[in-house]
DNA sequence: ATGTCGCCTCATAGGCGA
C-alpha cells in the first residue's frame, strides 16, 4: 500500500493540560515543525484549534471536562476515524482517537493510569488494553501501515525506569499491564524507541514534580510508539526530546519523536 | 506516607487525579 511519508516526523507528547502548556506546545511546533503532533492530558473541554491553525495545523480533539483528552494536530489533512475505544459503551473517558493521515493510520491513546492497584481503577486499565488488544488485531490483519502513540502508562521493562524498586507497588509496573504490552509486540508491533536503542539506560519520557526527579534522571519510559510490521521498515529514528521538561512550569512528561521515510 | 502540579468547586482551601 503506497503512502507518501518521506521524511514524515511524528511526535507525542503527554502536556498535563492543554491550557497551561499552550505557550510550550506552540513554541515547540513552531521550532521542531512536526507533520504529526499527538498530544494527551489536554485537561479541558475546549481545545485551542485555532491557536494551531494559526502555525499550519490542522487539528482533531476528543475532550472532556478536567480529566484525560486526545487531540491529533497535523500540516497534512486529517480523517477522523474514531473517537472511542469499542467494546465499552459505558466509558466516556476521552482516551483514544484513530486518525488516517497521508495514508498512514495513526491512533493517539492516553491509557489509563490504574493507580491504585486492586481497586476499580487497575481493573478499567486491564480491560482498556484488552480493548485496545482487539484493535491492535484487527489492524494487523487489515496490512495499513500503522502507528500507536501516546502515553501507555506502562514501564515496558526494568530499564525503563532508574530504579524498580520504587515503582514495585505503583500500576504502570504491575506484571499484568506488563504482560499486555509484551503481548503486542508478540503479535508483532515494534516499539520504536526501545527497537532504536536497545539496552540503552537512563531513557525516560516522564519525571516526578517532587525530590527533583528530573535533575536525577529518576523517571519512567511510558510514553511509546507501536509500529505495525508494515510501518516498521520505514522507521529512520526514534528519540526522546528532553528540552522541554527542562522550562519553567514543564509538563511531568516530555516529547518523543519518531521519524520516517 | 511523602513529595508537586493542575483542575474543579457546596470556591480563596480542600479534594481528586496523576
Amino acid at each position: 500500500m503506497a503512502c507518501n511519508l518521506d521524511g514524515m516526523k511524528i511526535a507525542s507528547w503527554n502536556v498535563n493540560s492543554i491550557r497551561a502548556r499552550i505557550a510550550h506546545v506552540t513554541e515547540w511546533v513552531a521550532r521542531e515543525k512536526p507533520d504529526v503532533l499527538l498530544l494527551q492530558e489536554l485537561k479541558g473541554s475546549e481545545f485551542p484549534a485555532l491557536t494551531f491553525q494559526e502555525l499550519g495545523y490542522e487539528s482533531a480533539a476528543v475532550t472532556q471536562k478536567t480529566y484525560n483528552g486526545v487531540a491529533v494536530l497535523s500540516l497534512h489533512p486529517i480523517e477522523t476515524v474514531a473517537t472511542a475505544l469499542l467494546g465499552d459503551e459505558a466509558d466516556t473517558h476521552a482516551r483514544f482517537l484513530e486518525t488516517r493521515v497521508q495514508g498512514l493510520r495513526v491512533v493517539n491513546i492516553y491509557a489509563p493510569n490504574g493507580n491504585p492497584i486492586g481497586t476499580d481503577k487497575f481493573n478499567y486499565k486491564l480491560a482498556w488494553l484488552d480493548r485496545l488488544k482487539v484493535k491492535l488485531e484487527h489492524w494487523l490483519r487489515d496490512g495499513t501501515p500503522t502507528v500507536i502513540g501516546g502515553d501507555f502508562n506502562i514501564i515496558p521493562e526494568d530499564i525503563d525506569c532508574h530504579k524498580p524498586s520504587s515503582w514495585i507497588h505503583d500500576a504502570l509496573f504491575q506484571p499484568e499491564p506488563r504482560e499486555r504490552y509484551r503481548t503486542f509486540l508478540s503479535m508483532g508491533y515494534t516499539d520504536a524507541f526501545r527497537s532504536s536503542h536497545p539496552g540503552e539506560t537512563g531513557q525516560f519520557t516522564f519525571w516526578d514534580y517532587f525530590r527533583k526527579a528530573f535533575e536525577t534522571n529518576r523517571g519512567i519510559r511510558i510514553d511509546h510508539f507501536l509500529l505495525s510490521p508494515s510501518l516498521a521498515p520505514r522507521m529512520t529514528a526514534c528519540h526522546i526530546d528532553k528540552a522541554p521538561r527542562q522550562l519553567e512550569k514543564p509538563s511531568d512528561h516530555t516529547p518523543i519523536v519518531l521519524e520516517l521515510h
